[in-house]
Order: C-alpha cells, then sequence, then structure tokens
DNA sequence: TCATAATTGTGATGTTTGTCACGCAATAGT
DNA sequence: ACTATTGCGTGACAAACATCACAATTATGA
C-alpha cells in the first residue's frame, strides 16, 4: 500500500527507510472522482502526478471543440500537462478522471528541490524522461508506419486492459482514428 | 567556434572554464560527408551526436522496405537511436547525413559519469530530456488533430530552413504522407 | 425501477490520401 | 560536357478513412 512508490522508484535506484521518508515528504496524496478534473485547460498547472490507482486520460480540445487524447495514465505512470508544467504556463489540455483515481502529486518546487537536493531522485527523473521520450517516438514511428487498423492492432497487443478499462470512443481518439472506422477495425 | 557546446549548455546552467573543460573531455570531435552514416541500424549504438553544424535525418526503414524520417537533427540539436543507446541494444534506425556535418560525440559510459560526477550537467541532460519529451508529443499532437495540409504548413511555420535544405521527398517522409501528397499540398 | 444519457454498430456517401505511370528538370560523378 | 541518378510535378484510379444518419444496447443517477 503506503510504498508503492517507493517499489516504483527502487526500480531505478536503491533508497533506504531515511531516503524514502524524505522523498515522500516531497508528495501530497489526493483521491478523485470519475471525471473529475486534475487539470483543466487554460488554468495554471501546479503539479505533477503519480498514479497510485486508478486511470486518467490527457485531452487536447482542438478548434473545431473536438477532443483527441494524448495519452492514458494507468498505475504507476506519471502524468501532467508537461510541457505547461515545466515552463509555469497555462493548460493546453486537461487531465480527468475516465475511473476514480488516486495520486501522489508533486508541485514544480517540490520537483525541483528534489531533484537539486538528492542526487538519486535527479537520476530516477532523468531516467524517467528518457523513458518517456523514447515511448513518444515510438508513437510517433507508429503514425509514420502504420495504418489505423495495425495501430489498433499494436495497442491492442501493448495495452490489453485498456480495452476493458476505456470506452471504445476514446481508444479511437487515442488512436487518431473515428469511432466507427474502430468499430469497424475491431473484427 | 570552440565554445559552441559551451554557449548551448550555459542557456540552462552556467559553467566555469574548468567545468567546460571537464564537460569536453568527455566527448570527441566527429567530422562526417554527405550521405555518410553515424548509426548504421542492426548495429550497435556507441554514441549521442551534439551537432555543431551540417544536418541529420534518423531513418526507420519499415517491413515493406519503406524508410520514414523519424527526426531531423541540425545545428545545436542532439540525436541518436536513443531507445538503443541507453539500453545498449542494436540499432532499429540509422543516423545519416543530408549534408556534411560536424557533431561532438559522446559515449554512454561518459553520459553516464558525467551525469554521475557532475550535478549541472546532470541537470543540464533532464532538462534537454523534458524539452525532447515535450516535443514528441507536440508532434503527436499534430498527427491527432491535423490533416496532411495542415502539418505541412505548420512545419513551414515552424522549421521554414528545412525547406532550403531538405528535398521535399524527405519532408514528406517526416510529415507522414507521400511525397506526390506533399507535391499537391504545397500549392 | 425507470428515465436519461452514454456508448456502440452499421449503412450510405463523400473526402482525403496512396499508388502507379509518365515526362521533365536538376544534380552529381567521371 | 555527358551520362546516370535523383528529385519534382501531375493525371488517373484505387484504397483508406471521415462524416452523417439512425437504431440498438448498455450504463447511470434520481
Amino acid at each position: 500500500m503506503g510504498n508503492q512508490l517507493r517499489k516504483h522508484i527502487e526500480e531505478v535506484v536503491a533508497l533506504s527507510d531515511d531516503e524514502y521518508t524524505f522523498v515522500l515528504s516531497h508528495f501530497s496524496k489526493e483521491a478523485f472522482g470519475k471525471n473529475d478534473f486534475l487539470i483543466q485547460k487554460r488554468e495554471s498547472v501546479n503539479h505533477c502526478y503519480y498514479v497510485i490507482s486508478g486511470l486518467l486520460k490527457l485531452v487536447y480540445d482542438d478548434a473545431d471543440g473536438k477532443k483527441h487524447i494524448t495519452s492514458f495514465a494507468m498505475e504507476n505512470w506519471w502524468e501532467s500537462d508537461f510541457a505547461a508544467f515545466f515552463t509555469q504556463t497555462e493548460a493546453q489540455m486537461s487531465l480527468q478522471c475516465i475511473e476514480e483515481t488516486h495520486v501522489l502529486s508533486i508541485s514544480l518546487n517540490n520537483y525541483n528541490k528534489l531533484a537539486a537536493n538528492f542526487p538519486k531522485m535527479e537520476y530516477f527523473f532523468l531516467k524517467k524522461s528518457n523513458a518517456g521520450h523514447i515511448a513518444s517516438q515510438r508513437r510517433i514511428l507508429s503514425f509514420l508506419t502504420s495504418s489505423a487498423k495495425e495501430r489498433y492492432e499494436q495497442l491492442l497487443e501493448q495495452y490489453p486492459v485498456l480495452f476493458q478499462r476505456v470506452p471504445k470512443m476514446l481508444l479511437a481518439s487515442y488512436l487518431g482514428v473515428s469511432r466507427e472506422t474502430l468499430s469497424r477495425l475491431s473484427h
């Protein structure tokens, strides 16, 4: 329970009890209900979130009023509107619960303090950022090389659990196809 | 000349002369001719590159033998097959010169040493990685929200210099459209 | 429980984009 | 300078995908 974040961090760097207590003191535990917003577009983005349980969607509203899913965030994922968070500008996206969700949140101040004062966590954040960058490049590559059907099958293979937890219209949005097309692809 | 990397790093963190000398000692200067490969697919990826001058393309060959441009890298950009570099697995992409190119290269060992022994550079790498992650997310968003024509116009606005330095068939590949479609879009 | 809203499937049709084919211009190497 | 290669534009056609409309099903909340 209380040491889920510790296990997660220790996949990258080992921590003593005291070190983990110190790290944890930079976070706040928060709970959100289904459809609650963690980040609203046009508001300031004060936190980055570590998901303990539940499921989030990061949504961009385009000029035509259509909603596009930039990403999902499940257990042990880190999520925020990172562009807005790191540069302290207003949110261009919203972060909303698909399910009731428990998170640990960290402010930019505390993120910077932790990185500056505790090299192990700076190393951890660097590893996570590199991994996120690599994952984004893989997704870009799937847009360049694959048809909608192929992207659907890749998602099904990589994150089968999403198909049980997320309405298909949201998966369509994440894949960049209409819900009608996705429906026809699935058989 | 010799302090281009220093200026680049000092956009993020200040360095003393001695510190810069120390940093620079982790890099090697290399020169490549047009069409030379810095990384060949299926080979090991031993270096990450900082571009001093010139222009590179990061290319993925798909199962049908088609080539897709994952990204370009110009002056002051960092490039590698990061997935292969960080995990020391074989390259899934190739990195090739579009123009004669001068780089500073750093091995993974030296990258890790620098990050571990010199907090300012770990901070710099973290900032760069976060920026790269954010740029990738913006590109994903352009695939989700924009037509080929809109992506073309966004690229023209963001990197007009590419249109003078890169054949349009490569721009088409970067944008994820056929060269014929790009040709028809441009007027 | 019942009414309402959200989600899904499917047909008909239109738009966007890819593919094939061809000719021409520009470039690079000898 | 000449030739081979590479890059570019465009027509004709095919494939992929979006959009609109409507019905059916499944969740949700008072």
